[in-house]
DNA sequence: ATATCATTTCGTCGATTAGCTAAATGTATA
DNA sequence: TATACATTTAGCTAATCGACGAAATGATAT
């Protein structure tokens, strides 16, 4: 989702269907690495994609990965689901209604 | 080290200090997975890189791979360790000799 | 200044992984 | 044919990982 556009913790959350806390230490993790760089904007941190690492593993690696993966089913899905969610009101999780 | 040439378990497992068994699972992954093949020599059971795969993701993570790692300081030790090898004659593992 | 809400940190827990030993299998050669 | 040895399979265990909830932190906007 951060290859196609930046995205705040809450936003990528509710698309995966994570806790908060697990979606923020991933991001940590890729900051921390040198994948991504984070941004305020308001109450929001916008994590977005290094655009031209001078790491050359880190910089192959965000070129492949679109090529890879951008076509299996779940990507798609994601993404579809991540155009209809709005950061200003992010609903809660329902969990599993029958 | 299958980068540079084929090799059977034991010599594997002779520089990794790792159990042949160990060794062998992995070996299978990496065949079932495409990255390598067997050819049968005598006593042993040498494998290879895929030099060619028809699957481009793993054509290019074997193209990149020495260019990645290559200069990593355990990688070297490997590759100078497998030079000794003798797989007519490989020497059980002296464990922490004091 | 304070309330609100996004994010991070902490501690915990279940699932997965990577390793081992032992036993089974396969096969080349004596 | 029998032996020796390379390899594989099976079963087990310790360590690691990825997730969670709760509490702490930070910062915007009322």
């Amino acid at each position: 989702m951060l290859l196609n556009k930046s995205l705040c913790v809450c936003e990528i959350t509710s698309v995966l269907g994570l806790s908060g806390a697990t979606v923020s230490n991933h991001l940590s993790y890729l900051r921390e690495n040198g994948f991504i760089t984070d941004e305020k904007e308001g109450k929001w941190i916008n994590y977005r994609i290094v655009e031209n690492s001078d790491n050359p593993m880190i910089k192959t690696i965000l070129e492949l990965l679109p090529l890879w993966f951008s076509n299996e089913e779940i990507i798609l899905e994601d993404l579809e689901k991540i155009k209809s969610v709005d950061r200003c009101n992010i609903k809660p999780l329902i969990v599993n209604e029958i």
